[in-house]
RNA sequence: GGGCGAUUAGCUCAGUUGGUCAGAGCACCUGCUUUACACGCAGGGGGUCACUGGUUCGAGCCCAGUAUCGCCCA
């Protein structure tokens, strides 16, 4: 019978290409809302359409796929929702670049010209990243990928908005926002970063003016680091308790440089320890400033236009980029001799996320919702364990912000995105919030209506995902009826704000549910450094390279070891090694079940089943089973990584170190076909076992195994006992009863007896085709229970000969374990100082514990209160190290 | 200023409810072309578990404080 060629290491690259091929085309990773599976649904934060695949979705969509693999595999009715995000900001971004290119812009082209390259833009490069996503063996329902700018979301976005806005929930206003100067749009203030920069601190001198209006020798002096800003002030403040100030609150000052009169006031609002202790007021262009001038009903004075120049109200300042204008106010001043001091100063400013554009504190008339009633619904369904946060500890970070959460600002100055559905009668300025474009004014029936301007904030859509992918608003959407609400959540914790709190409160709100169960938070991917990955400083490690060069099984596979709790993740390219290395280990292992003669495989022969014959089998099985409950229990509290490590010691360490080993001599040998054959079954068996439970961690490399077994079976004549993809064959229930302690015991002496025999022969320089022979010693009735796993030891440590009981060789090397003398004669081979030093380091380890065991049980207080069960282990303990001491200071005491 | 996290072998990190927990991978040392695997095998070295107190019969693990680093919020 002609096999099948395996080659000589694992490569993954034709391989993951075409199971993936096959999934997909075979529907494997469907669903089915009418069938009888019950649900288990995870909601995938959708990548932006202008996304690239980084590390993040490396590690996230490792995590996810996993879950909903295993899930899928225990009889779950598996639904990993895929959707992408229209990305407002940033695919205008993109879209007007290309029109720069081309020498326009979107506004000589107008909006509906503009929209239209910008779907064509979309349709054309708006796959890239769920392609990319699908090089990683994502195995979401992709049949039924959402946009967030299909018809069904951008219906749901608009009832949400009418629905809130008939709440009361949302209002416009005229309020100081987030401006960004190169996105010419609001944004929130989640969208702003803080850096941390080097700046300074101006002190600045305004002359304080007399009754008649003219100047006095007094001056006040404020500090800012923003000095263009004083074109736009309109007062000075200072505290009402500050005594160094009192006399001057409701004297006027000369703005220098405007001329404008200023009035200063009191406020509790001003820190009186910082700066000079006099502040400032420019209500147009700083948040503080713009409440303090409501209190006192000051009138803003914009300086500032939407790029960030000096408009006309900077008199000759005007046209100036702010920075410009920064410094050439600050050398006039300086001309004056107005600019009394300058500080080195840290700040915080804020950056636009998308572009790094410092942003500007600007009034601007914008859509807010209120967010307080919504956050309160929210916080309780946390409290009461409605919706888990894993790790616990982000439920804090998520009740602080909820505590303090401010209005959110949903209003931007694009065109790519939801259109605001507020109408305005030109008539009669009658306003209108609906579900419908309306044709004619509600009030005075004028058809001359216009809508407003701006579209919404991308989250907007965001956070209804997890209903608005499933159907909603229509409650009897079966999707929504079977999906809703999901299960698990996979994402990182820098986005508790921007998505998960909000995505809580409008499941809430809109549903009535909270939109998942649990949430898991994954780390951020670093560098090696431990910063973060980013384009401009050029650290980041590309997952597709990585899947090219080490395989997806390997990525995933190092993601998820290095995901532990939640904590940050440094990456290096190294790091994949370990991925690939255990991915080659497994097809090695696969290797050599495969060059067995498969002919002894016959019609009996049942591969779903375990058939036991010997101890090595019993001991294989029950450590199969004892990784099978640990893999369960960490998919149960959150610890993938725990349970694909518990896989990886099984199958390196238990399987291809120990039982390939034993399994060699029955396999090889040609007296006992029977013995032969139940190696063979009984390896593939198992193997086959471990693969399963390993394909949502390493979906790739299990199913070409799996698909090989099945082609070589047929060749043979026979029936697969499962089907054609692994990754849809139901996990066996669990059976505990193949758990047996006293074998897995038993064997573990098996494995001390062999690794003390290598121990001697490494240390004594033996080459491994050097004979050995050795004596065991001990109580008898051991000597009698190691009888029939005897040839394992002579076997494992490649033994010519191992004698049970007898008298000690001289010259001997020597060892103990657990209470067993193992001995071997080494006539002229053995160096005496070699084995005397040897043998002295193990006295000393020895000697160690029982000085520390017998100080333990010599304590009255630890017999006394420590519980029965340790004090007998511990007892045990000193007797075994005692028994072992003794034999090991014969051993010392032969050598001379 | 408030909060959170980290501090365990040279490096990157695990260590559930306090009692075989002092561990893994990489790196290192010594052997090894052993018919699955050098992306490997066998053996080995290496840590006052940041520091100081406390609770306890017993503390990487619990408590208090200190230090250093990082993140988030203000």
């Amino acid at each position: 019978m002609a096999r099948l060629e395996l080659s000589r290491t694992w490569e993954p690259g034709e391989v993951e290409a075409r199971l993936y091929r096959s999934w997909e085309d075979s529907g494997c990773f469907q669903t089915d809302p009418f069938g009888e599976k019950p649900a288990f649904v995870i909601n995938m934060p959708p990548p932006n359409v202008t996304g690239q695949l980084h590390m993040g979705h490396g590690l996230q969509d490792s995590v996810q796929d996993a879950f909903i693999r295993y899930k899928r595999m225990q009889g779950f009715d598996a639904l990993w929702q895929p959707g992408k995000d229209h990305a407002g900001i940033a695919t205008q971004n993109v879209v007007e670049k290309l029109l720069a290119q081309e020498g326009t812009d979107r506004h000589q082209l107008g909006r509906p010209a503009f929209l239209t390259r910008a779907w064509e833009w979309k349709e054309k490069y708006g796959d890239i990243i769920t392609e990319q996503k699908r090089k990683l063996g994502d195995s979401a329902d992709w049949q039924h990928e959402v946009f967030t700018m299909d018809p069904g979301p951008s219906l749901a976005v608009r009832e949400v908005f009418v629905r809130l806005f008939e709440k009361g929930l949302i209002y416009q206003g005229d309020y100081i926002v987030n401006w960004c100067p190169r996105c010419h749009t609001a944004i929130s203030d989640e969208e702003v970063d803080h850096e941390e920069t080097a700046s300074h601190l101006w002190h600045m001198a305004y002359p304080v003016l007399d009754e008649a209006g003219q100047p006095t020798a007094e001056q006040v002096v404020v500090a800012t680091t923003r000095p263009e800003t004083m074109l736009g002030d309109v007062a000075v403040a200072v505290h009402p308790d500050d005594a160094r100030y009192r006399h001057l609150v409701g004297r006027k000052l000369r703005l220098p440089l405007v001329g404008r009169e200023l009035l200063v006031i009191a406020d509790e609002f001003v820190d009186p320890a910082f700066g000079t202790g006099c502040v400032k007021v420019t209500p147009a262009h700083d948040p503080n400033d713009f409440e303090l001038g409501k209190r006192h009903g000051l009138t803003p004075v914009k300086v500032l236009d939407i790029e960030g120049r000096i408009n006309q109200n900077g008199g000759s300042y005007a046209g100036l980029d702010r920075y410009e204008a920064r410094q050439r106010i600050v050398e006039d001043l300086e001309a004056q001799s107005l600019i009394m001091k300058i500080e080195e100063h840290a700040n915080a400013v804020g950056q636009c996320q998308r572009c790094s554009t410092v942003v500007e504190p600007y009034l601007s008339r914008q859509w807010f919702v209120r967010m307080k009633p919504l956050a309160d619904a929210a916080v309780a369904a946390v409290q009461a364990g409605d919706v888990r946060f894993h790790p616990k500890r982000w439920e804090n970070v998520f009740f602080h912000w909820m505590d303090g959460i401010r209005d959110w600002c949903i209003s931007r100055q694009l065109w790519w995105g939801h259109r605001i559905p507020v109408f305005t009668c030109a008539a009669c300025g009658h306003v209108m919030v609906t579900r419908v474009d309306p044709t004619a004014c509600a009030a005075c029936g004028s058809p001359q209506l216009s809508q407003d301007e701006d579209v919404l904030d991308t989250w907007f859509s965001s956070w209804l995902w997890p209903f608005t992918t499933l159907g909603w608003p229509d409650l009897d959407n079966p999707r929504f009826r079977k999906y809703y609400p999901t299960h698990l959540m996979v994402t990182g914790y820098d986005i508790i704000f921007f998505w998960v709190s909000r995505m809580i409160m409008a499941g809430i709100e809109f549903t009535g549910q909270a939109p998942f169960r649990d949430i898991y938070f994954t780390g951020i991917v670093k560098d090696t450094q431990g910063r973060k990955m980013s384009k401009s400083l050029g650290n980041g490690i590309d997952p597709l390279e990585m899947v090219q060069t080490f395989g997806a099984d390997a990525v995933r596979y190092s993601m998820i070891a290095l995901n532990t709790e939640g904590q940050d993740i440094k990456l290096s390219v190294q790091k994949f090694e370990m991925g690939r290395n255990f991915a080659n280990k497994i097809w090695q292992a696969f290797r050599f079940l495969h060059m067995q003669d498969w002919s002894l495989l016959d019609g009996a022969t049942n591969l779903a089943e375990p058939c036991c014959r010997e101890l090595a089998d019993e001991w294989i099985l029950s450590r199969l089973h004892s990784t099978r409950l640990k893999v369960e229990e960490a998919f149960d509290r959150y610890r993938i990584n725990e349970a694909q490590a518990a896989l990886y010691e099984f199958i390196w360490g238990d399987f291809c170190d120990w039982y390939v080993e034993l399994a060699k001599p029955r396999l090889y040998n040609e007296q006992d076909p029977a013995g032969r054959k139940a190696a063979l079954e009984h390896g593939l068996h198992v193997f086959l076992s471990a693969l399963q439970l390993l394909s949502p961690f390493m979906p790739f490399i299990a199913e070409e195994i799996w698909r090989i077994i099945r082609v070589e079976l047929e060749g043979f004549g026979l029936t697969p006992p499962f089907g054609e993809h692994l990754m849809l064959h139901r996990l066996p229930a669990p059976r505990p009863e193949w758990i047996q302690p006293e074998v897995e015991a038993e064997f573990a002496l098996v494995q001390g007896l062999t690794t003390a025999l290598r121990n001697i022969r490494a240390e004594q320089n033996l080459k491994p085709r050097t004979a050995i022979s050795a004596v065991l010693n001990g109580e008898s009735a051991r000597l009698e229970g190691l009888k029939p796993v005897l040839h394992y030891i002579q076997d494992l440590a490649q033994a010519s000969e191992i004698l049970l009981g007898g008298e000690r060789p001289r010259p001997a090397a020597a060892n103990v374990v657990d209470g067993i003398d193992v001995w071997v004669p080494l006539a002229d081979l053995i160096d005496l100082d070699v084995e005397r030093a040897r043998l002295q380091k193990e006295r000393q380890r020895l000697e160690g514990a029982v000085k520390s065991l017998d100080g333990k049980l010599g304590n009255a207080e630890f017999i006394a209160r420590a519980p029965a069960e340790v004090v007998d282990k511990e007892r045990a303990k000193l007797d075994g190290a005692r028994q072992d001491l003794a034999k090991l200071q014969q051993n010392l005491a032969e050598l001379g």
